[in-house]
RNA sequence: GCCGCUUUAGCUCAGCUGGUUAGAGCAUCAGUUUUGUAAACUGAGGGUCGUCGGUUCGAAUCCGACAAGCGGCUCCA
């Protein structure tokens, strides 16, 4: 955490309490939950009977705080027994906060996941049982909290609210829901409009903003999640994936296709039809037979091995492939490109013995790094371990979540750890990386799976001629292409390089007389030999609007096409500021221009040597 | 799935508290112009106002259901 963030904090925090103030003097009857700070602000969960706020209501409740921020109340913290907490929560009818206490109490800790000692304001750590807790009580508001605060109310610096949505008590889907009430705190105004203008600029940035604005792709209401791709964004789907497929053959990979529907069995043996069954899209057929859509390509990849005998020698045996999957995600979870209910992934699986494992790890970890170092996205580890719904034995679960461990330590990559967030067939190192909003997904993931092979009954002669089970691991660099795809525009403000535009050069026409279109086609001609995807602009319109065009487009070259270029022979290609390494705008042969641009293409670069 | 918000032409948006044939810019098409590095001019076509139902003499406008989208929650690549 920086200073800045360690100054912050306590004045987020102190916000919270002060929001909580504000809501608690216009509904007295509200049931507050917890009020936590976050990246950039802070949020309150509040109950308010009969009452749903709105961003309408945010005014009024900005105003209430601002009297509160105006009063200057200092912040004092006491503490209490925890029977007289309770005693107090009851009597200040507050059950959210008794259900707190109650539980810090009986088990000196809270259980819920996200809700940690610090969000929560315990007065003592440990699994010990709590004995006091601490308030904080600014002017007539007192809360359940272990702080710290700033001074008083007057230290809050600049804030203001966001939105508010409905939050589960708790982060259970079974338990009521809250109001979720969420503002942003900054130091001071000039840094508050700082961020304020940031939001404006990531919006700009959107994915699906730039999907429609680039022709690349679209969503109609009849397939809710399932993208349309358009010319323009196929071009930079198959991009990605020949990419993808000419490191992995050279890697060993073999790539295979399986289908997109299997008969109910196929999940039964897998295991997906007891843990997956309801997140998947199935039809059954006239005869009465239930079949799946694959939402995940292990289960084939399994037959796959399974389909002949198979020797030690062949070990690391690896499947690769880039079929459709198809997960029936709960509607309100849909999100652009970055959470459909159709898409594929790069995916592949690979089976290995035990000796295997960490040599595999490290060719898959070289991998990503290929990969992420061409686009340069920062990304981070983390390693999910056994969920509460889980498969297979307990003591193969714990040696693969320390072999994980251990391939992590000796990477020396940084990494957190997600307690039960793994798959449940095994435990798994995933990817993450940042939108434009800041928002983490996952992307690339990298599962160690002990339980699948023996489920399948797969097996392989080793070397001393007995049947031994391998160990799979599954595993995506990418993540899926659309998901990848969304984070990539963002990313760079859909400014695809070279290699993945869609529209390489653009030729722009001074006029429409023959001799300069004639001259266009044979550049086109040329252009074509080499690969690279141009077009020409002939429209009736002015230059300047036809440039305008190729910017808007976030075409890599543009160039201009009339008497001059026909008498020379040269070309002074306008190159897209963001690949330009000065402003230069050079003449250049055709022949030297295209050779130039078909070889920036090939090798992926970012910026141009013209 | 849950909570809240949103939905008017291909796109971005006007349309006040319900009142005659629903507007604009861009895009599209046609004509004029033949243009030199981020928007030439003129004209035309295009919308049963997300869908269905209700209230009303009258609904883009009010109410309800459903659908899709957005921000969260839950869940996940």
């Amino acid at each position: 955490m920086s200073d800045q963030q360690n100054e912050l904090h306590p004045m987020r925090h102190s916000l919270a309490h002060i929001m909580a103030t504000a809501i608690t003097h216009l509904w007295p009857e509200v049931k507050l939950g917890v009020g936590p700070v976050v990246e950039n602000g802070f949020y309150y969960d509040v109950d308010i009977p009969n009452v749903t706020l709105s961003a309408e209501d945010f005014e009024k409740v900005e105003a209430e705080m601002k009297k509160v921020i105006a009063e200057n109340q200092p912040f004092e913290r006491f503490t209490k027994p925890i029977d007289e907490a309770i005693a107090w929560a009851k009597d200040a009818k507050q059950p959210y906060k008794e259900e707190l206490l109650n539980d810090l109490k009986r088990a000196g800790t809270t259980v819920a996941k996200e809700l940690d000692a610090e969000e929560l304001g315990l007065a003592t750590e440990g699994d010990s049982q709590v004995s006091e807790v601490s308030f904080y009580k600014n002017g007539d508001f007192t809360d359940l909290c272990r702080g710290p605060h700033v001074e008083s109310t007057g230290k809050v610096g600049a804030f203001k609210l966001m939105r508010v949505s409905g939050a589960y008590w708790r982060g259970k889907d079974t338990n009521p829901q809250m109001q979720r009430v969420y503002g942003i705190g900054s130091a001071d105004d000039k840094e508050l409009r700082v961020y304020l203008n940031i939001l404006e600029e990531a919006k700009k940035r959107d994915h699906r903003k730039l999907g429609q604005e680039l022709d690349l792709f679209f969503f109609d209401d009849t397939a809710p999640g399932m993208p349309y791709w358009l010319p323009k964004g196929v071009i930079m789907y198959n991009e990605l994936i020949s990419f993808w497929r000419q490191e992995h053959t050279a890697r060993g990979y073999q790539e295979i296709v399986s289908p997109l529907l299997n008969k109910k069995e196929l999940y039964v043996t897998s295991g997906h039809f007891g843990h997956y069954w309801s997140d998947m899209f199935t039809s059954e057929t006239e005869d009465g037979e239930l079949y799946g859509m694959k939402p995940m390509n292990c289960p084939n990849a399994m037959l796959v091995f399974k389909h002949r005998n198979r020797s030690y020698r062949e070990l690391p045996l690896r499947f690769s492939d880039t079929d459709t999957l198809h997960r029936f995600e709960l509607s309100g979870a849909l999100n652009g490109l970055f959470r459909v209910r159709e898409f594929r992934q790069d995916d592949a699986h690979i089976f290995v013995n035990e000796d295997q494992i960490k040599e595999e790890y490290k060719r898959i970890f070289e991998i990503t790094e290929l990969f992420y170092s061409i686009f340069d996205i920062s990304y981070s580890f983390r390693l999910g371990t056994r969920p509460e719904k889980s498969m297979g034995d307990l003591a193969l679960w714990e040696k693969a979540e320390s072999t994980l461990k251990e391939i992590l330590e000796e990477s020396g990559k940084e990494y957190s750890i997600e307690e039960g967030d793994g798959a449940f067939y095994g435990p798994k190192i995933d990817i993450l990386m940042k939108d434009a909003l800041g928002r983490p997904w996952q992307m690339g993931t990298i599962q160690l799976d002990f339980q699948q092979p023996i489920r399948f009954e797969l097996s392989y002669t080793d070397a001393d001629g007995h049947e031994k089970t391998p160990i799979a691991i599954h595993r995506v660099i990418y993540g899926s292409l659309e998901r990848f795809i969304g984070i990539l525009l963002e990313h760079l403000a859909g400014r695809l390089p070279i290699w993945l535009a869609p529209e390489q050069i653009r030729l722009v026409t001074v006029n429409q007389e023959a001799n300069t279109v004639e001259f266009a086609e044979k550049v086109v001609e040329q252009a074509k030999e080499l690969n690279l995807r141009i077009t020409i602009d002939n429209d009736n319109e002015s230059v300047g609007k036809k440039i305008r065009n190729a910017e808007l487009m976030k075409v890599p070259y543009t160039v201009v096409i009339g008497e001059k270029e026909i008498e020379t022979g040269e070309l002074i290609p306008r190159i897209r500021s963001d690949m330009a390494v000065s402003a230069r705008h050079e003449p250049h042969t055709i022949e030297e221009f295209l050779k130039t641009v078909a070889n920036e293409a090939k090798s992926r670069v970012s910026k141009t040597s013209l």
